[in-house]
DNA sequence: ATTCATCCATTCCTATAGGTTATCGGAACA
DNA sequence: TGTTCCGATAACCTATAGGAATGGATGAAT
C-alpha cells in the first residue's frame, strides 16, 4: 500500500535539499539515473508528482513540500530507532548527557558526583551543544538526558523532572533608568529592545540577533538591548550590568529531560541522582 | 551505516507483536524463512540481538524492546509522511475533522457553517473517534484537525488554538453531602472514588473503569464514584446529578489542534472559521 | 541561427537483495 | 522414543536497484 522505503526517502530528501539531481547523486554516492528512477518510483507509488523538473530547473510541488516536512521527521525517527536499539543492546554503553555550556546552574558536578555513587552508575559522556538543538539531541537519540530550560526550550515529546524553579530577572545596563529598582513588572519593560534568539522560534524580539547568553550580555553592556533570563544563567554577573527580578514573568524551570520513548530503566538512576543532588544543593544555599 | 529499511522494520514489529515467526509470516503474507533471514540481517547491521529464540519460545531482548518502542513510532511517521504527500497532491482532498461524539460543546455546527462561507472552503469529513485516540489520528495523518480537551488530551507535537476556556465542575449525585454547595475545593473531594479512564494514562482513579462520559454519568448516578469534567461535557445534565464548580482545579481548554508538521495553509482557513464561530457563540451566550 | 553546455530521462546490462520450497534439527511432551 | 512444533539452513529463483552510456530538452552565448 504505502511502503515508502527508508532509502528512497533519503534519496528524496537529498534532492529536495539540493534541488539538483546531479549534486544529490554525488552526495549520496550513487549515479544520477538511479535517482531519477527512484523518484519516479516513489511518485508512481504515491500517485503524486513530487518535483516539477525541466532539464533546467528542479522545484518541489506542494506534495513534495509535504513529504519533505514529514519525511525529514520520519527519517530522524528511523535513525533514532536504530540508535536506540544499538544503545540498549550494549549494557556498558555510556549515558550521554547534553547541556548548554554554562547552563548547568552549578549543578553539573554535584549531579555527576551523586550519580557516581550509585551502584548501577555507568560512564557519563557529557555533550555540549549549541543554544537551540539540545532538544534535537534528545529526540534523535544522540543523547539520553539533557538539561533544559522551560519554557525556553520546547519540551514536546519529552518527559522531564524539574530540578530547580527560579524567577526570571531582567538584565539591564547599570545606567538604565530602572537599574536601581528592587523589582519590575513586565509592563514597565514595554518599548525596550529585546533580542532575537538565533534559531529559537519563540525568540522574537525586535533587536539584533544573538546566539548565546555571552553575546546577549555583550549587547546589553553596549546598551543595544535588554534581556530577561533565569537568574542562574547570568551568574556571575559581568561588571556594568544589574539584574532585577521581574515579578510577573512566568517562572522558569531548570529541568532534566529525556525522550518519552526512552526506556525509563536506563536513566532512572541518573534522574534520581540529579533530583537528589539538586535538593541537596538547594538545602546548602 | 544505519539504514534500517521500512519493510524490515515492519517485519520486525510484526514478530515483536506476535512473538511467533510463523504467525507473523502469515500475517505479512510471506514465507517464514524470509522473516528469519530479515531479522538476522537487521541484527547483523545493528550489531545487536533483537530476539532470544529457542525452537520453543521467542522473546524480545532489551535491544528488541527499545527497537519496538521507537520503531513503532518511526513506522507511523513514515506512514504519515506518505499520507501527507498523497493528501497534499490532491488539492480537492477533503479536510478531515476528528472529534469525540458529544465533545463539541455545541460548536460543531457553527464551525461548519462559518467554514462553509469561506471562499476556499472544501468538503469536510467528520470523523468520530473513541476517547483517547484522537491524538493518534492527528499524529499519523488520518485527520487534519481535531477538537481536544487540554489538559485531558496530550497535546504533544500538536499545535492548537483555544476555542473556549471553562472551569471544571464536580459531578455529584444530588444526594451527595456536597450537592448543595455553590462551589468546592479539591481538598474537600479527597477520599472520594474517582474513575479510571480506559486507555488514558493520566486517568488513574481508584474506582471502576469507564470508557466515556455516558458511562461515567451512569456510575455517578449509581453512587459508585464522582467525576470532574469541563462543564460543557456534561450539558445537558441528566436528572439525579448536580454539578458544582471546583474553584481550584486547573481550567480546561477546548482546543482545535493539528499536527505541528501540517502545512499551515491547508487548515488556516478552517482554524480561522473555528475561532470566529467560537467567538460568535461566546457572544451570544 | 547555430552551437554549446547543462542536466534530467531512457536504455540496457548486471549483481544481488529478498523471496520461494524443501529440509533439517532442537525442545517439549506423551 | 516417537511425535509435534517451530525456527534455522540450504538451494534456487527472480524482480529490481544501481551502473555506464546515451539521448533529448532547454537556456545561454556568439
Amino acid at each position: 500500500m504505502d511502503e515508502l522505503e527508508t532509502r528512497e526517502l533519503g534519496y528524496f530528501l537529498a534532492i529536495a535539499e539540493e534541488l539538483h539531481f546531479g549534486r544529490a547523486a554525488v552526495r549520496l554516492s550513487i549515479a544520477q539515473p538511479a535517482l531519477s528512477k527512484a523518484i519516479r518510483r516513489i511518485e508512481n507509488r504515491l500517485g503524486v508528482t513530487l518535483f516539477v523538473r525541466s532539464s533546467r530547473y528542479v522545484a518541489l510541488t506542494p506534495a513534495g513540500e509535504a513529504l519533505q516536512e514529514h519525511g525529514r521527521h520520519a527519517l530522524n525517527a528511523i535513525g533514532a530507532a536504530a540508535r536506540a536499539a544499538r544503545q540498549a543492546g550494549d549494557t556498558q554503553a555510556p549515558l550521554r548527557f547534553v547541556l548548554k555550556p554554562g547552563g548547568d546552574a552549578g549543578l553539573l558536578s554535584p549531579i555527576l558526583a551523586e550519580y557516581a555513587n550509585r551502584p548501577d552508575a555507568r560512564q557519563v559522556d557529557i555533550l555540549f551543544s549549541g543554544p537551540a538543538d539540545r532538544t534535537d539531541f534528545l529526540h534523535d537519540g544522540r543523547a539520553d538526558v539533557g538539561l533544559l530550560y522551560a519554557p525556553f526550550d520546547d519540551l514536546d515529546g519529552l518527559a522531564c523532572e524539574t530540578l530547580r524553579t527560579e524567577d526570571r530577572v531582567a538584565i539591564l545596563p547599570s545606567r538604565h533608568r530602572l537599574a536601581r529598582r528592587k523589582s519590575v513588572r513586565l509592563a514597565e519593560l514595554d518599548g525596550e529592545t529585546w533580542p532575537r534568539w538565533k534559531g529559537v522560534p519563540g525568540g522574537d524580539g525586535t533587536g539584533p540577533e544573538v546566539a548565546d547568553v555571552v553575546q546577549l550580555l555583550h549587547m546589553i553592556t553596549a546598551r543595544r538591548m535588554i534581556g530577561m533570563l533565569p537568574r542562574s544563567l547570568v551568574e556571575p554577573l559581568p561588571p556594568g550590568l544589574v539584574c532585577i527580578p521581574v515579578t510577573d514573568a512566568p517562572v522558569s524551570h531548570l529541568v532534566l529531560a529525556w525522550s518519552r520513548r526512552e526506556r525509563r530503566a536506563r536513566i532512572a538512576s541518573f534522574v534520581g541522582a540529579a533530583l537528589e543532588a539538586s535538593r541537596h544543593a538547594a538545602g546548602i544555599r
